[in-house]
DNA sequence: GTTTTACAGTAACAAGGGTTACACAGGTTT
DNA sequence: AAACCTGTGTAACCCTTGTTACTGTAAAAC
């Protein structure tokens, strides 16, 4: 764990930081699709993402739902950061893009490395302006871009995160993802092949311009 | 402006700092209307609102402008903050809702009061989780709510801002908040008068509904 | 091999909301 | 009073997106 948590964390944290979180965090190992928090529970961990990637989403009460943003390897969900701050709720959901491990933080040790370590207070200060600066790009997108534009975006952000340029996914998928159906986006989806931007596979998609 | 500090924030923060802020911090009235912080700005000072109400608009490279939310007394503008501790540019725009007392911070003084003041730390953290709230509520209503739904929010939203259940507002200046056009707030707004949800008169709205 | 099931393509239609154009009403300026 | 400006009401039209329905097809289950 020790060897990970150095190549996603070592620039950042000082080396007995990086000592500490080995010692007190717990390494969690997650599958592709499977759930890390669900809207409603309450947060006693706070995850750092060593490896891996993981989709935010966003429910309403009817059930709608929307994709938020991914994280990375060196990203924290400022979400949970937040909860266990705040002792409140989670008010989204964490499903992992693909296999990812995680370490796993009890949140007393959050009050004593923020005091005690200024890398720690920089990186949590970090992550919510980065988390900040994801949501308004969400904004900016369901605001301002139209369905064609927003699905172009989502393939390319989806070949990035899995680093490939095949993205294994089906036209329902998608239309959860982006909060529409599934016949809008196959009609876009067909529009965009057509372009040759993609080029479309039964339960996958090429997407030719990154 | 240590009486005022003490109303908004008296319960927040410890005397000591209450003193320290009363001493360092510089009181800026602002007029309704006035821009705050504008897009791109370099944002050298961090606000605390101790009266009025701001408005935080986001607005993208085509000058299509939205609403993201109101902040008010007790209340400090977390995208600042943000932008004071990653020395980048503001995101955002800020406008006075109405007459609206400021105390600005230096932000040298914020890493020292981070180290130095659990209070100080906890209010950051909060604000920071105040935001994150905001900006959800702000993609559910985007995301999830017809205009119709989100008009009537935004109403209600302002009238309590103002604390007054009559706004003043013309169509047009709505139609740029929730980033539409004049003639459909017009439709919607006569629509939601003939259900006796509001009353129009000119450069005016009563929301009947709270 | 046949039957199911999940996924994808497409047409036809409905609804929401954006656009253009024009009329009119209240104030303000001259 | 006449001219002007700003804000509002409304019709007609169009585009994007959502909905329903039906077809075909690949893969999996039987």
């Amino acid at each position: 764990m020790l060897q990970e948590l150095k190549e996603a964390y070592g620039f950042i944290f000082e080396d007995e930081l990086i000592e500490e979180i080995n010692r007190v965090g717990k390494l969690q190992v997650v599958g592709a699709g499977e759930k890390i928090i669900e809207i409603g529970d309450y947060v006693k961990m706070m995850p750092l993402l060593v490896e891996g990637a993981i989709k935010i989403m966003r429910e309403d009460k009817d059930g709608d739902e929307l994709l938020l943003y991914f994280l990375e390897r060196g990203d924290t969900c400022a979400m949970t950061l937040s909860c266990c701050l705040g002792q409140t709720k989670s008010e989204i959901r964490a499903i992992a893009e693909r296999d990812t491990k995680l370490i796993m933080i009890p949140i007393e040790k959050m009050e004593e490395w923020t005091s005690k370590y200024k890398s720690w207070r920089d990186f949590v200060f970090e992550s919510y302006h980065a988390r900040l600066s994801e949501m308004l790009d969400t904004i900016d997108t369901i605001a301002f871009m139209n369905m064609d534009q927003r699905l172009m975006k989502y393939l390319q952000d989806k070949a990035k995160i899995n680093q490939s340029e095949v993205i294994a996914v089906t036209h329902q998928q998608i239309a959860y993802d982006l909060h529409t159906s599934r016949v809008v986006i196959s009609r876009l989806l067909k529009k965009l092949e057509l372009d040759e931007r993609i080029k479309l596979q039964r339960n996958s998609i090429e997407v030719l311009e990154l």
